[in-house]
RNA sequence: GGCGGCGUAGCUCAGCUGGUUAGAGCGAGGGAUUCAUAACCCCUAGGUCCGGCGUUCGAGUCGCCGCGCCGCCA
């Protein structure tokens, strides 16, 4: 029996899920649906990863142990995923005991090959995180000596011990499989930026760290830490039994293991095709089959952001669609491998298009005309005239050649056109009953013959297409399965097993829209609202959050949809010159009733009266210390009302910290108040 | 700065190794119909195929240059 085993990426708990989160997942359960129906051997993998200096201090922050930290945020992922039905076979996760045995095992096997040596580890360490930055936990700054984003103070050159992987000596092994395997990096153009970096030259990786407690312990040096990718990029093959036997030990891992496909956001693409074969090759293990690195949705052609307020929220979400239809669009909309516009407009579109004029309403009539004109039994195909039944047959083809280029393209992993390929056909047999007209058929006693052939079409090939989607579109098509009156689940039964021959004779039942229309207006208003009603609670922080927040980057970031990266979008001279900064004075303070974030102020600009000003720094800040420093205020700004005040401005402050606790700015000299900043 | 990709109808995109009047879906407009979820069916897009030069009997389709966008790397 064929096998496919297929994983997402671990997620890692230092974010609440998000779309990007669940569109990965998605693809993920619908392939393993589409496999297992045809009968393959399936194992589907998801988990999270929960190791790392970011989640330490998170859980201290919270007050929490760093366990039971993390065991909330994976129930919520598991809660979310469970919602959209997703049939995972295991969740791993990396505090799992029996990974951190496989993961050891790994280690020591690399170790004994020769690829893990003992050497000094030098680079830029922040006191106030305690340990060394990537690059992109930093800015730079004077003197080349760069900047922690979190504490912004300069970085200090440091060296510690720490083990390395040899991976420069595996440059040319890497070249080489790759030059081999076609299919192992995908789509083709990631597979050109990956051996174009790997022809760059590879640098050995340090994959230890000694100043980091929340991780595996080095086998027989405890003392170090591994690197967390070392750690994390391994779930794939512990979770099926590789150095351990919780999972099923090695039988299990010699039946699954290689992958057939490993999905990853384009994000994380380096890791999963260089280091992660890097390791298996050195441990003499095969790499999977196919790494595929997915594009990113955007909301309204832009990346979603916390700033830019166009994050699309999974519980509205769900307030809104079913499952079907967000897995539907997911698999339609976007050209797997590119990025994709994921907006409420178009995924209505999609539901109303698609799925309510389409599949539904070939499903609605097909049925209720069985239902009124042959007393809801489906009749078997008539004797009629050469014309219908060259019509029919022309319909069976284009439903048999939907099965093939659904099968084909899906195969490839081109999920969008495999369902378009559906849709062509469902498309061709609405056309054929729009041709045969049933309706008039039905009129004429004589014409019985006729009016059962273009009934008993359709209904086959609603049959058909209820089957192919079956992956797709899980809980819609069954509820058309049993529409029709069959019984079963229709998403075990294998397409190729279909035959267009007669139907047993079956009663249908009761018929009722599967896609129900949505009112698009209506529900965009709906959306809005809420949305807004979202931004409100966030007002309070609004003040002072308004600035670019950085927010943390995941030293793992094994995360889909890109967090609101800073990014460079240059603004003009002009853009600035809309600004007006000012100098103020404080001169009250107070803390806002029944918002533990909000200090109101009013602070003197130099004008005739001073202004009322609400900033949410009231958890960092005491009001009566706040009074006579001189801030920096945006003058002309629209006011606002936060929690029932009036705000005429906003006062500026840096946002520290993935919390975003600020830091008022101001100056070391005196300045009048009301002075312009430019 | 280096490497790679992209720029085709209002929108999203197909157009393989160059060859008849450049295509699809959505949206919009018109028509037909009533089995169906105001659904379905039919008709309607006169688009400098980013611009320029070139190769060729013939170029969205190949080459060069320019403009614009994007990705990876530095």
């Amino acid at each position: 029996m064929n096998k496919f085993y297929v994983t997402t990426p671990i997620y890692y708990v230092n974010s609440r899920p998000h779309l990007g989160h669940l569109y990965t997942t998605l693809v993920a359960d619908t392939v393993i649906n589409f496999k297992r129906q045809r009968r393959f051997d399936t194992f589907f993998l998801t988990g999270t990863d929960e190791h790392g200096q970011n989640i330490e201090r998170a859980a201290e922050k919270a007050g929490v142990d760093v366990k039971q930290h993390v065991d909330g945020i994976v129930a919520e992922f598991q809660q979310i995923f469970s919602e959209f039905k997703v049939g995972f076979d295991h969740w791993i996760r990396t505090t799992d005991d029996y990974h951190k045995r496989g993961v050891s095992a790994l280690w020591r096997r690399v170790k004994k090959n020769g690829f893990i040596y003992k050497g000094q580890y030098e680079g830029w360490y922040c006191v106030g995180c305690n340990g060394f930055l990537s690059e992109d936990e930093t800015i730079a700054g004077p003197d080349d000596i760069p900047i922690c984003k979190i504490h912004e103070r300069p970085l200090e050159r440091l060296a510690e011990e720490s083990y390395f992987f040899k991976l420069s000596a595996l440059q040319q092994t890497l070249l080489d499989y790759y030059e081999s395997h076609p299919e192992f990096i995908r789509p083709e153009s990631r597979r050109n930026e990956v051996m174009s970096f790997v022809r760059g030259g590879l640098n050995d990786l340090s994959v230890s760290r000694v100043s980091v407690k929340w991780g595996i312990p080095v086998p027989d040096d405890p003392a170090h830490t591994m690197y967390v990718w070392f750690d994390a990029l391994s779930n794939y093959i512990t979770a099926i039994g590789y150095g351990n036997e919780d999972r099923g030990g090695e039988a299990q891992f010699n039946k699954y293991w290689p992958a057939d496909l490993q999905l990853v956001g384009k994000d994380i693409l380096r890791f999963h095709t260089v280091y992660w074969p890097a390791f298996l090759l050195a441990a003499g293990l095969e790499p999977p089959k196919t790494v595929y690195a997915h594009g990113m949705w955007l909301s309204g052609g832009r990346k979603m952001s916390k700033s830019l307020g166009n994050v699309i929220d999974l519980s509205i979400l769900r307030r809104h669609f079913t499952p079907d239809a967000i897995r539907y669009f997911c698999l339609r909309e976007m050209v797997f491998g590119q990025d994709g516009d994921f907006t409420y407009e178009a995924l209505l579109d999609r539901v109303n298009a698609d799925l309510a004029g389409g599949l539904g309403n070939l499903s609605s009539r097909t049925l209720t005309m069985i239902q009124r004109y042959c007393d809801g039994r489906i009749p078997a195909p008539g004797n009629a005239g050469d014309d219908l039944v060259g019509q029919a047959d022309d319909v069976r083809r284009a439903v048999a050649q939907a099965l093939v280029d659904f099968d084909r393209e899906f195969n490839l992993y081109n999920f969008s056109r495999a369902i378009e390929a559906v849709w062509t056909a469902i498309q061709r047999v609405d056309k054929f009953i729009s041709d045969a007209k049933p309706w008039d058929l039905a009129k004429k006693p004589d014409l019985r013959e006729a009016l059962n052939l273009v009934l008993h079409t359709a209904v086959q090939a609603l049959r058909h297409f209820t089957v192919i989607l079956a992956p797709v579109l899980p809980e819609s098509t069954q509820a058309i399965w049993e529409q029709m009156g069959e019984s079963g689940q229709v998403r075990e039964l294998p397409p190729a097993q279909l035959e267009w021959g007669e139907i047993p004779d079956q009663s249908i039942a009761e018929v009722k829209p599967i896609f129900p229309r949505l009112d698009k207006a209506k529900v965009m208003d709906e959306i809005k609202q809420e949305e807004e009603a979202k931004t409100a609670e966030l007002a309070p922080a609004q003040p002072v959050a308004d600035a670019p927040t950085a927010e943390l980057p995941a030293r793992m970031p094994v995360a889909m949809v890109e967090e609101p990266a800073p990014g460079i979008a240059y603004i003009s001279i002009d853009d600035f010159a809309k600004v007006e900064l000012r100098v103020g004075e404080i001169k009250t303070a107070e803390r806002v009733p029944k918002a533990d974030k909000l200090l109101c102020f009013t602070v003197d600009l130099g004008e005739p009266a001073p202004r009322q000003i609400l900033a949410g720094i009231a958890q960092y800040y005491e009001p009566e210390k706040l009074i006579g420093r001189k801030v920096i205020v945006v003058a002309n700004l629209a006011p606002r009302k936060l929690r029932g005040l009036e705000s005429q401005g906003m006062i500026l402050a840096a946002s520290v910290g993935d919390e975003g606790r600020p830091v008022l700015a101001g100056f070391l000299e005196d300045v009048p108040n009301g002075v312009k900043l430019r």
